[in-house]
DNA sequence: TCTTTAGTTCATAATTTTGTGAACTAAAAA
DNA sequence: TTTTTAGTTCACAAAATTATGAACTAAAGA
């Protein structure tokens, strides 16, 4: 079975506190971190239970998390029962892409507080909301045109 | 004392999750909202406790990790002990700076991925990491100037 | 048919996070 | 000097999140 050098084991930690940071379980995160850190390019459920010294619980749940929102995928091979795991890097854009949703998406709740102020009558100024929603709104539609000129900038 | 409308409350706790759900605290997260929503430009620490009916020491640990992190600041006048907190909201900018950082950081953990894989001598294909890394860098270099565009745009 | 494999599920335990209220402080007011 | 104001601090409680291990399942192999 794989093992991992003391190098490994604290860069798979490292990414996995920078995932947590990010608001992902920490089991979760540590699978991250062995399956961008694991030379070997798969790692089966029980590797990565072994590797990452969790229960088969914590991995089961990890897994199907990480496979419910699109991070991670599996592959089979014929007379192999086992599923072998890797990160879905392809869907990277993806993954930007819906960072960018959120964060672009709090401009409607920014909406809605210019629109109740405005039901209130309040007189405060709101010129700095609007500047930010402004902003929000420019990003929304010229992110997804920097991502096309990177890719042009590639080839 | 001011008092909220129903309106307004759901919109702090909606406001409220969008925080939390970006990895604020609870507490902090209802500030954030509270004070986004609050018609008055500028809450006492007083109102914000019994606006969102929490105990003095949630208030005084939510207002000094908000402070803490540049999301709100406060005014005194003169006479009053009082200080009267709103949103930094001017500093948005810097914000979203942060978030840029922290983002593009991932860059950093990355390269010590691809680093380690050529030690260890991997025959594995990096070429997905490489992209990232990549493009990692390429909005580093470009979301700073895309800022300058939209305010620009604005004048 | 019996066993093994590759997991899943669930009750419960451990840990972490968050909130509370009472006691405290330091400055201003009376 | 005593009291009030505007908070802060801290020990503890409540709640939420995670992890565990034992029991289970469903398919494949012997």
């Amino acid at each position: 079975m794989a093992i991992l050098t003391e190098k490994q084991k604290a860069l798979v930690e490292k990414i996995g506190i920078f995932h947590e940071t990010a608001g992902m379980q920490p089991a979760a995160a540590r699978v991250m971190g062995l399956l961008f850190v694991s030379s070997t390019p798969q790692l089966t459920f029980d590797e990565i239970t072994e590797l990452l010294q969790i229960s088969k619980s914590a991995t089961s749940n990890a897994i199907n998390l990480l496979i419910q929102t699109g991070q991670i995928e599996y592959t089979t091979f014929p007379g192999d029962r086992k599923r072998y795991f890797k990160l879905k890097i392809k869907n990277w854009r993806e993954g930007f892409k819906k960072k960018i949703e959120v964060m672009t998406g709090f401009q409607v709740l920014l909406r809605e507080v210019l629109e109740l102020r405005k039901e209130e009558n309040t007189h405060c100024d709101c010129s700095k909301l609007e500047e930010v929603v402004s902003f929000l709104e420019f990003l929304h539609q010229e992110l997804p045109k920097l991502v096309e000129r990177w890719e042009k900038s590639r080839t």
